[in-house]
DNA sequence: CTGAAAGCGCTTACAG
DNA sequence: CTGAAAGCGCTTACAG
């Protein structure tokens, strides 16, 4: 292996102290006042050798890594997965490197996690919380370890954030809907009670209520298991409402649902828009291969990506503010929302 | 922030030095033949104060970070995200953590992610080389840092790598297609000399040769640039394909591929499989989707990552042979095919 | 403007 | 069986 090129090195070919260089190097070289003429025979040199600095030791020294973790439920899944890769295009900009972990919506999985991240001394943490993680939280809130939540957060703690306009979202959508002369609006949620889910149901509760259909007020909870586990429950209770014929519309408040909800459809062969409304959420490619293709809330993924790093930066720069960012959704009208 | 405990902090409050705590708390109290006594005592004064070992330390000193680099085309691809997940599952059983990047089929990218990776002291690197990037590889062969290819990898140099049965994977289908009455059978490809591509080709090709049907091959390949480029220009050559009326059958030999294909299809109104019979590859929800369920070749990610995952982990242990596995394909037969 | 030196928190020969 | 000490490769007060 070729000989690892180090600041000594540099140093000594140089003919000066490895602080001159470390300050050069790291663009220190105004405030510290270092002569001209060093500055570019330390560049020179530098370049010369091709060195590249060693993370670790400036780390260990610096006590920062530049390293951010990243929690998310599954990076398998492709709402997961882009908004990661926003958070990594964005953090690489700012010199951050992201270490990505995956819960699976699992409270343990979580909880070690963070461990796992922090005794890896990552500088901060974006993530989207498990159910139950509450505790954990508080922790580092008290050991002031910058983070920033994605997706949700948990009301009880003044936390940093970035979270869609759950609430409008779902109220627009629904309302929508009304307009377009829908009235038995069934609303298909995970059962959980996190925040961002309980503001969905608000919106569509309330919407209903606006206009006079609390009667009508349907909202089925799957248990968020395993993805096989989501479809074969949510497809069971379609079966039945399908079968009871009530229904007018559905919206779907996340991406898993709708699609098993649009399996459950197709298989009944039940005419959207005609017999049925559907909204979904998030946005998928089945929604635009569906006859007719599917309207959705979509969740500006990019802008939320950037954003948590952005105010993550900041916290970890010492800016101690409490940022809770709300991003607008957008509704993907399309033809099954009839 | 609650002062973190040291090493030194347990050594102090047993009474030994820090070597006997690092021994213990490393598993080494057999080998290094440390008191009874001493161990149990070490271990319960670091479970007393919750002690977490500063990983940045213990790297810098072992020049081991436990670390794994994994570079893939984007993670926000359903493909890229699915053997990341089970890369991630894998190392973290082994102990190690996964650093991710997102090459986008860039070389340019693919290059500094390389670099930014070896800067950070990963122990090794799990790639998915872009075209073109051999010159960076045989670096780190010269290097002799560890690295294991998946998906693809380079025939001129030596590498422990991790790819499907790509030749038998082509010529299998094509076989089948060609034993259910088919005779024209178009295959959509990436444009590129990547060998995994070029070993699906050649399977498409001999399995029409091996028929006697060479004057029909036909193989069309797309540029692989933006999804949404890929989807246009995919979709521009179905159109000219499909009003000629010539081909009976299209394989695609990937998942961005197969769904613009499907797109081009659906618009055409083309009865599956009565008119054309179509086997995609990867395998995606749109696959379920359409009407009828379209056949793929499905390749075993979980498979290929941990192999990965596990090759790469002998090498850094040491170990110095060349691995060189290939996974086997499965065909999901359905309707679409014919 | 520059250098000598401490120190980040561990691991690991070495000596006894 | 155990301890004193070097050292990983940087950064950064401190002194001049």
């Amino acid at each position: 292996m070729a000989k690892k090129v180090l600041l000594k090195d540099i140093a000594k070919k140089a003919g000066v102290s490895t602080a001159l260089v470390s300050y050069v190097l790291n663009g220190l070289e105004k405030e510290k006042r270092v002569g001209r003429d060093v500055v570019e025979k330390i560049n020179q040199i530098a370049k010369e050798l091709n060195y590249q600095p060693n993370h670790i030791a400036r780390s260990l020294r610096s006590g920062k890594t530049n390293t951010i973790g990243l929690i998310i439920a599954d990076i398998s899944n492709p709402f997961s997965g882009q908004i990661a890769r926003f958070i990594e295009s964005e953090a690489a900009r700012l010199g951050y490197t992201v270490i990505i972990g995956s819960s699976d919506e699992n409270k343990t999985k979580f909880n070690s996690l963070i461990d796992s991240m922090l005794n890896r001394q990552v500088d901060g943490l974006i993530m989207a919380p498990a159910d139950g993680s509450s505790q954990q939280i508080k922790k580092l809130v008290k050991e002031y370890i910058p983070f920033v939540f994605i997706d949700r957060y948990f009301p009880d703690i003044s936390t940093n954030h970035v979270v869609l306009d759950n609430y409008e979202a779902t109220y627009n959508a629904v309302n929508y809907l009304i307009s377009h002369g829908r009235k038995n609006i069934c609303l298909i949620i995970y059962k959980t009670l996190a925040v961002h889910m309980q503001q969905r149901i608000l919106g569509y509760k309330n919407a209903m209520k606006d206009n006079e259909l609390e009667d009508n007020i349907m909202v089925k909870e799957i248990p968020r298991k395993s993805y096989f586990q989501v479809k074969t429950d949510t497809e069971k209770i379609m079966d039945e409402l399908i079968s009871e014929k009530k229904m007018d519309a559905f919206l779907f408040a996340a991406n898993a649902l709708s699609i098993s909800g649009l399996y459950a459809i197709r298989k009944h062969n039940i005419k959207v828009p005609d017999e049925l409304a559907v909204i979904g959420f998030d946005g998928h490619e089945v929604f635009d291969f569906f006859e007719p293709p599917i309207a959705y809330i979509k969740q500006p993924l990019e802008e939320m990506g950037t954003e948590a790093v952005r105010i993550l930066v900041e916290q970890i720069k010492g800016i101690k503010k409490t940022v809770q960012t709300e991003v607008k959704h957008e509704f993907i009208n399309r033809e099954s929302s009839g």
